[in-house]
DNA sequence: ACCGAAACCGAATCTGTTTCGGTTAATGTC
DNA sequence: GACATTAACCGAAACAGATTCGGTTTCGGT
């Protein structure tokens, strides 16, 4: 009832606990989580800056896995295993994606990951200046579509009773939804590496 | 006070009103959306069936150019013109975009420009079944990135004082953050018709 | 033993959405 | 041309969720 011999909460605690609200309800309000948690509403405000603070720490979280990549052979398997990362990550718990676009980076672990990306392409790949912020938006923009594509699956295109090539296909296709979306970001991945590739040109 | 002589409020002028404060704010609230429209909250709920429906609505006018396409040389050039006129709704509002990508597709409208997309890609290049779809899939996948990178400009990677091959990139940078988005979507799109042209392979 | 800070609680506040019971005006019917 | 029905609006109240504030107890250091 005041304070316990031991901490019950904890920034990561809170934002892990979150994190299961979304993927259980796909949201989480402050009453749900403290109530969660055991704990009185008022309680997670010694721990964390509000709500919006509680979503940069379900950003960690996602964003965790990046940060332990191997050392690749070349920088096209570097960026190959960073956008592939970063889009499981986002895969695994989609019902975040909304609320992670809604408002800004604030995480210092997940700007620390697009730093890296950038020494990638700048040291390996020889990519500088314009060329290289491309680049990395479309890496960015490949991750966060793919990553939405999953928030939202196709299943919202089949809706009522029309009949046309869409629903066709969609009535067609024995493949899960999943899979597809896996299929499309691999794909449009190797599509942007070859492109960076011939604009760097062949190495020695 | 009681009914006007001439409606005052209209399902469209809701959404549109809505929309211009989401430009201008970032957000809406309802109470705003009534001041702004000099009626009180609750008259809006005769028009519209809660929040949510007006995203709907907001979602309707970013889509609607889509309706107005005009008929291309082949199939190449009328995803393009899908792809750049999608592309273009959500850029000319971005602030919209989280809003819209945080709640399902209701709009019976929107859903319509996915089916023609879909016979554009079965009827005049080919593709069908779950090639249709991965290539529908690609095409969303950049079109909602893209838009999501308008939403959360680049500036915000600059944050705080770090000095890594990002920041330097992204000091060197005269070029205008918008600029630079379209370029990347355009590279991108560009890849991906070039990719489906080989897949269905070259025509007589 | 004491003090200040940390961890928790309950109640109150604030913002925003939705519902409900009115009032007036338009519209359709006999 | 009265009259019922419905449409368009209003005000107030209910509801949901986030945030703040003034406690109370325990911890950690001195």
């Amino acid at each position: 009832m005041a304070r316990p011999h031991r901490p019950i909460l904890s920034r990561e605690l809170i934002a892990a606990a979150a994190l299961e609200l979304v993927d259980r309800d796909g949201r989480f309000t402050v009453p749900e989580l403290a109530h969660k948690l055991g704990v009185s509403v008022s309680s997670l405000y010694h721990h964390v800056d509000g709500r919006a603070d509680i979503v940069e720490g379900i950003r960690g979280l996602l964003t965790r896995p990046l940060a332990a990549a191997e050392p690749a052979a070349d920088w096209q398997e570097a960026v190959r295993r960073w956008a592939t990362a970063y889009r499981d990550g986002f895969a695994a718990h989609p019902a975040a994606i909304p609320m992670l676009v809604g408002q800004t980076v604030g995480n210092p672990d997940t700007l620390a990951q697009y730093d890296r990306l950038a020494a990638i392409l700048e040291d390996q790949a020889g990519l500088s200046g314009d060329d290289l912020l491309v680049a990395i938006t479309m890496l960015d923009t490949l991750c966060l579509g793919a990553a939405l594509d999953l928030a939202a699956p196709a299943e919202v295109w089949t809706a009522d009773g029309r009949d046309t090539a869409l629903t066709r296909a969609l009535a067609g296709a024995p493949d899960p939804e999943r899979d597809r979306s896996r299929r499309s970001f691999e794909r449009q991945l190797e599509l942007i590496i070859g492109s960076l590739a011939r604009q760097v040109g062949p190495r020695p």
